[in-house]
DNA sequence: CCCTGGTAGTTTTTT
DNA sequence: ACTACCAGGG
């Protein structure tokens, strides 16, 4: 096999096969590749066969890459290797093994996010519990977060500190227990699951542990202790285990990511090889150094090397601006001259904090009509009508599946309301039924009027009539089934509304997506079907080459790379993000999202913030990131587009002059500035006034005030307006306070 | 008993 | 923007 692709360190990496190993390195040194390169030297070696191999990436369409890659390098099919997420491997597990647990039978159905927030919810009213005293939401987080860590109803209640987390822990047996009757996996299960059955069933173990003789793991700073335990368990035998990771690069602790996984690798396999990379590939020389100024500035962190080869190149755009809107037409008019200098638009992506900010440049790129697509936030399977149809095929596969049954026993709306739906519910619990068997029950009996029990009925019919149907029909012929049967469309269709028109839009698509799938697939059933869904995401449908834009979270950038990057947003509140004050630990995460957002670019790199923002429709006015101040003058170009047009400054694409395109159309006019001044525009649809106001006005963030209780302290956010307009002031002594600005008397300093 | 439309309070990041 | 809750009409 050639390894001349890489350089004498990953060489390194790739032929020591054997004992475990640990990479860690920067941003674009090609940790990565030398994975890729390891599996296929693993098989080319004769070291095992391709379905001896277990790799485990952070996302499936890592996984699918990874796989051609591997297939390429040697000319062989690759089909047969386990590359895969943690989660899409255990369900494979599980899927052969699951029964011996006694509880689930191998058909369970996988829930997600927001089934789970459903089954809570179910928890909480069979529990009597007020969803106001316990929060779903923290519940959902809180029990989450406990399977991560590998915490059984039992242990988390041994470790609860407080009468609330002894709810806490109630709850969550109650809920595995609704999960359980339910033959349902939420995405946690999963894993937790996985581990146990390994854990009490050695015989499984050993099978696992002789089947895979290599391990391998990317992305390993991202892992939590569960995904630990898994790995572990499975390589105790051998040692063969070879994960790859960047602690600076450690952003999913929210999520239960452990980095002191990676940190003592070298502990828990004490003969373990450690191989560092220091040359990055990807960025040109202002990127590498500009980002790597920035992470440096988290404490908790061992100074680390990254250079490259590359020319210094463009110099880091810095961009400020009045508002949102003008930052999205700032970067869309820069995507607009690049694309004429003959730049194609698959070389650009958009990142930002929260899937929110997307809205906006969704907007103007279609007033300019550039071709984009946002990945992540809403999924096309998350859309509420796409989600419908899906419980249809969930209930019909599974009749336990409770949840599906909430969702679906009205849509369309068939005249059964709450109070019915609380019968059953009650029906069901009482008689530890599942909720479409207590209601095939319940109508027998005299508790509800006939007028409602004939609606139960007709909907229990075209349940057991798709039933039927269910084992002669492929998936698409299904779904065809389903929305005859309940008139899902003649339901849209009704509401004749722009909204149920797009909803009509994306079941059709659900259809060419069925259609393509039933093409595809050798064996095309309702559980395959439903089981691919479940794990993708459209983040894993991308693909490099498609020419337009993309956009996404900074979180969904992890891992991809782009010739020219726009990191927006950069205010503090938003990015890092705030709500209140940030201990440490989190602020110093935030950094490492800066720093991996930044190392995605190759060509340039361009970050923006905007003097006010709406959140949630009110103004909120943000100072420029600390990050931003965190990159040494040097490396940036610093470009203030707040008052005027006329800044001419040359661009990053040949000659062209720089600021804002001009709008397509004139603006709408929108809403009052902080004194309830309508804003002026000029006629070439910029504001140009609202810088002094802002200045004016005796609160706006970077002001100096005295408060009477707590002395000095400077603004540090407002939000709200007229008379709840609120200010956050930092103080002096470091304390960190919100007023209301109309209830508080301060004084100017 | 159900449905609709209005209002108020609020969400970071995702396999 | 998205959900949760309430009032009032059918
Ligand atoms: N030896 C090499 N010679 C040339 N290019 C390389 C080499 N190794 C990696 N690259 C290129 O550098 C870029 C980054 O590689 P890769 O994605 O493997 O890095 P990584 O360490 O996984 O990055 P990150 O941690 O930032 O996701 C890729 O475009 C890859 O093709």
């Amino acid at each position: 096999m050639k390894l001349t692709e890489l350089n004498e360190r990953q060489r390194e990496a790739v032929e020591n096969l054997e004992g475990p190993l640990l990479v860690v390195a920067g941003a674009g040194s090609g940790k990565t590749r030398v994975l890729t390169y390891r599996i296929a030297n693993l098989i080319d070696q004769k070291k095992a066969r391709p379905n001896e191999i277990l790799a485990v990436t952070f996302t499936n369409k890592a996984a699918r890459e990874m796989k051609e890659r591997v297939q390429k390098i040697l000319s062989l099919p690759s089909d047969q290797l386990w590359v895969s997420t943690f989660h899409s491997s255990c369900v494979k597990i599980l899927r052969r093994e699951i029964e011996v647990l006694g509880t689930y039978t191998p058909a369970f159905t996988i829930y997600d996010e927001q089934d789970q927030l459903s089954a809570i919810k179910k928890t909480l009213k069979e529990l009597n519990w007020d969803e106001k005293v316990i929060h779903p939401r923290a519940a959902q987080s809180r029990i989450s977060h406990a399977k991560n860590c590998g915490l059984t109803p039992e242990k988390f209640l041994k470790k609860a500190l407080s009468s609330y987390d002894e709810k806490m822990a109630e709850l969550y047996k109650r809920y595995q227990a609704i999960l359980q009757k339910a033959n349902a996996l939420d995405f946690d299960d999963l894993l937790l699951l996985t581990v146990q059955l390994f854990q009490k069933h050695p015989n499984i173990l050993e099978k696992y542990q002789n089947l895979f003789k290599y391990c391998l793991v990317d992305e390993y700073q991202d892992t939590n202790h569960i995904q630990y335990l898994f790995m572990k368990l499975l390589v105790d035998k051998h040692h063969n285990i070879c994960v790859v990771g960047d602690e600076d690069q450690s952003i999913y602790s929210w999520r239960g990511a452990d980095i002191s996984n990676i940190l003592s690798f070298e502990k828990d396999f004490p003969k373990a090889k450690v191989i560092k990379l220091e040359q990055n590939y990807r960025s040109t020389k202002n990127i590498i150094e500009a980002a790597s100024a920035v992470v440096s500035h988290n404490k908790s962190r061992k100074p680390k090397k990254l250079w490259t080869q590359r020319e210094e190149g463009a110099s880091l755009h810095l961009v400020q601006l009045e508002d949102e809107y003008h930052e999205a037409r700032f970067v869309v008019g820069e995507i607009s001259k690049a694309l004429e200098a003959g730049i194609s638009l698959n070389q650009f992506s958009i990142f930002y904090r929260t899937n929110a900010q997307s809205r906006v440049f969704e907007e103007i790129l279609r007033q300019y009509t550039i071709a984009y697509k946002i990945y992540g936030g809403m999924n096309f399977y998350n859309r509420s009508e796409i989600k419908d149809i899906m419980a249809y095929f969930r209930l019909l596969s599974n009749p336990k599946d409770d949840v599906s049954f909430l969702r679906i026993i009205n849509v369309p709306t068939r005249g059964i309301g709450k109070t019915t739906v609380d019968k059953i519910e009650l029906y069901s619990h009482e008689n530890n039924l599942p909720f479409l068997e207590a209601a095939q029950k319940i109508i027998q009996g005299d508790t509800l009027n006939a007028g409602t029990a004939k609606k139960i009925l007709d909907f229990i019919g075209i349940i057991q009539e798709l039933r039927q149907k269910k084992e002669e029909l492929n998936p698409q012929a299904l779904y065809h089934a389903v929305l005859d049967k309940t008139q899902y469309s003649h339901f849209l269709k009704g509401e004749d509304t722009i909204e149920s028109l797009s909803r009509l839009e994306n079941l059709e698509e659900l259809d060419s997506a069925l259609g393509e799938f039933v093409k595809q697939k050798r064996e095309a059933t309702l559980e395959t079907y439903l089981e691919e869904i479940s794990l993708i995401s459209d983040l894993d449908s991308m693909d490099e080459n498609e020419d337009h834009v993309k956009l996404m979270t900074l979180h969904a950038a992890k891992g991809l790379e782009f010739p020219y990057v726009f990191m927006v947003g950069v205010e503090e509140g938003l990015f890092p993000h705030s709500r209140g004050e940030l201990d440490f630990e989190d602020m110093e995460e935030e950094r490492r999202l800066c720093y991996v957002g930044m190392t995605r670019a190759k060509e340039a790199l361009y970050m923006s913030h905007a003097n006010s923002r709406r959140i949630h429709g009110s103004p909120q006015y943000n100072l420029p990131s600390r990050f931003l101040d965190e990159i040494p003058e040097e490396f940036v170009k610093r470009i203030d587009l707040r008052r005027r047009v006329g800044n001419r400054r040359l661009s990053v694409w040949a000659g062209g002059a720089e600021g804002e395109a001009p709008s397509p159309r004139p603006e709408r006019m929108r809403g009052r500035t902080m004194e309830g001044v309508l804003r002026r525009q000029d006629p070439e649809g910029y504001e140009w006034d609202f810088d002094q106001r802002v200045s004016d006005n005796p609160f706006s963030p970077g002001i100096r005030l005295r408060h009477p209780h707590f002395g000095s302290g400077v603004i540090c956010r407002v939000e709200g307006q007229e008379e709840n307009l609120k200010v956050t002031i930092k103080f002096d002594n470091g304390a960190i306070k919100k007023f209301l600005a109309t209830q508080t008397q301060f004084e100017r300093i």
